[in-house]
DNA sequence: TATAGCTTTGCAACCGGTTGCAAAAAGTTA
DNA sequence: TAACTTTTTGCAACCGGTTGCAAAGCTATA
């Protein structure tokens, strides 16, 4: 059916090392051979097997791109740049979605028996022991958008959820804002409690007030709302609100605004993450925006070093994150 | 490095093909042997190498997944629910990303390297070459999202886009609306074509007056805004718009709402797909719901009956679309 | 117990490539 | 032109599996 290396080899009249040969980069081939392969490969419509060829050369050229947040708006524009930044370097994701019914542990060896040169694992929200799982099966590993830690198992590339945190505070309190309160997304999540610890911590350096905690049950709009709603008609709102992501909080703004509260008059609101929506005009929420590009940027970055040269010691690196001043909070005085 | 079939059959004392038929369902083995070569396995840790199998049994597994459409979120839940489809039959998707600088012919050559046994082209704005490419090369193909042609050159699977634009019609005219407009997606996408035709055949056959026509850059929110707030300027408004998707639609409601005017009280509003932020309550727009389930579900149903039985003429399937009524048009009468 | 029929097993060739090695060809130098 | 290098080429083995075929093993029947 499809033309081989032999069909090629036949109709140039030449042997197959010098068909391969003249498709591998760097091997020996002289100007007249060449030109006979390649004349007869155009004119048979040639094209190298890469899975056969990665029998011997032990690279498919595969990465396996692992995720579970099919949900959240922002990770298509994630999606987008891994893939495309992958294919800029030759390289091909294999997707693997984790979502719901599927469990953990089937990705390693989903991914094994493509023997991908190496995997991605994008997600706040996986537990660490999947990408864990990876790196002590030798494939290349590194977690995008994980938990920072001092002494990882496994290469994370992410933003400081503590750091985070802090800037929500300072943010708020040189609005002069002064009953706070933390509207996170799910309780158990790694960066939701990072972020609370860095938002109490500045609080407290700052002198200020104990804020009011609570948590959404998930990263999303209903849940954003539900919480909202729920603390409206059963609290005293707080002035200011630093919610766990965008989405929890365009949740949030469509509970006050319903329950006929402005934003930021009455309440003031602050996110994370700067999605694309959160500019909207209708929406224009003020918010911490994630590096995203620098983080995928970094994630490829990574494994691919890694391919070359496997097994250097994990490391987590942790880019910073920066405020996106809209509408959403009072100015500053 | 890795654990072989050789290494297996070494451990358990028999011959390659032993090992080989425990792992390949159908074979003939004892269940002597058949023990003795999964505990050797197991204890091994051994995974077959699906990518070597493939060279003998000619099938990978592999389904190529081609898209231009990363920005529009709805195409997050069209991955989602490709993704699974095709994991719970036991393929894998290899993405490949088709927008901006990638031009489509490079996709033919990125699958055939890795012998893709299939390819869904997921999108309603890549060209049809872009699909028939793949058939001329022999690759089973389904275009999902595509547009329905009665002598299809490739399996189409897709909505009725003129019916889309009878039922937009039918809608506004009931609910009393008199000056109608069109305000569609990129003039020369054939989507926004057939809407646009379906739309003025319904009201020529309901003898309504012949409505605006009007077209945004893009299927974006700023390209809807934008040219919203081109109408609202120039123009006098028409009494409702019938956008050529939600996007759009909601872009078209921020500039509405920002000009000091209601929807639906001055202004109605009907969009196309029915995405998961339309039913959001600070937004809910009526829209007509595309069945994104059922488009996906049967595309892959059609690849998948294509890799038992290929070369079946091309077929387009047209799957109904039906009316989601929110908030953004006034009650029936 | 001999024979026929079915099941299980191993051998060896093959899938589409790559690559170490040695022979052949081409290029250099004297 | 001969001797020596360097480059180019083909052979054959290998990557990790599958599979047709025939031999071996087993069961059932006469």
């Amino acid at each position: 059916m499809a033309i081989t290396l032999n069909d090629v080899a036949q109709r140039a009249g030449v042997s197959r090392s010098a068909v391969s040969r003249t498709f591998t980069d760097g091997a020996s081939v002289s100007k007249v051979m060449r030109q006979k392969v390649e004349d007869a490969a155009i004119e048979l419509g040639y094209t190298p097997n890469f899975l056969a060829r990665s029998l011997t050369t032990r690279s498919t050229k595969l990465i396996g791109l692992v995720s579970d947040n099919f949900h959240n708006p922002i990770f298509l524009e994630v999606f987008d740049q891994f893939t495309r930044g992958l294919q800029d370097r030759g390289l091909r994701p294999l997707l693997v979605n984790l979502s719901e019914t599927y469990q953990a542990s089937s990705s390693l060896r989903m991914l094994q028996q493509y023997s991908v040169d190496g995997v991605i694992v994008a997600s706040s929200t996986l537990p660490p022991e999947v990408s864990e799982a990876f790196r002590s099966a030798g494939i290349p590993v590194v977690n995008s958008f994980g938990r920072f830690s001092l002494a990882p198992k496994v290469d994370v590339v992410g933003i400081d959820d503590e750091a985070c945190g802090q800037i929500a505070a300072e943010t708020l309190l040189a609005r002069g804002y002064k009953r706070l309160a933390f509207l996170g997304g799910p309780e158990p999540a790694t960066s939701t409690q990072s972020r609370l610890r860095g938002f109490l911590a500045e609080l407290q350096r700052a002198g200020g007030p104990a804020p009011d905690i609570t948590f959404a049950e998930a990263y999303s709009f209903e849940a954003g709302r539900a919480e909202m709603q729920r603390l409206l008609r059963e609290t005293t709102p707080a002035e200011a609100y630093f919610c766990g992501d965008d989405v929890l909080s365009i949740g949030a703004l469509s509970a006050i605004r319903d329950h006929g509260l402005r934003v930021p008059e009455d309440i003031g609101l602050i996110g994370v993450n700067d999605m694309q929506m959160s500019g909207w005009q209708n929406i224009n929420l003020t918010t911490i925006a994630q590096p995203f590009a620098e983080i995928i940027q970094t994630s490829i970055d990574v494994i691919v070093d890694m391919l070359q040269a496997p097994k250097q010691p994990a490391q987590a690196r942790r880019l910073p994150c920066r405020l996106v001043e809209r509408g959403t909070l009072r100015a500053l005085p």
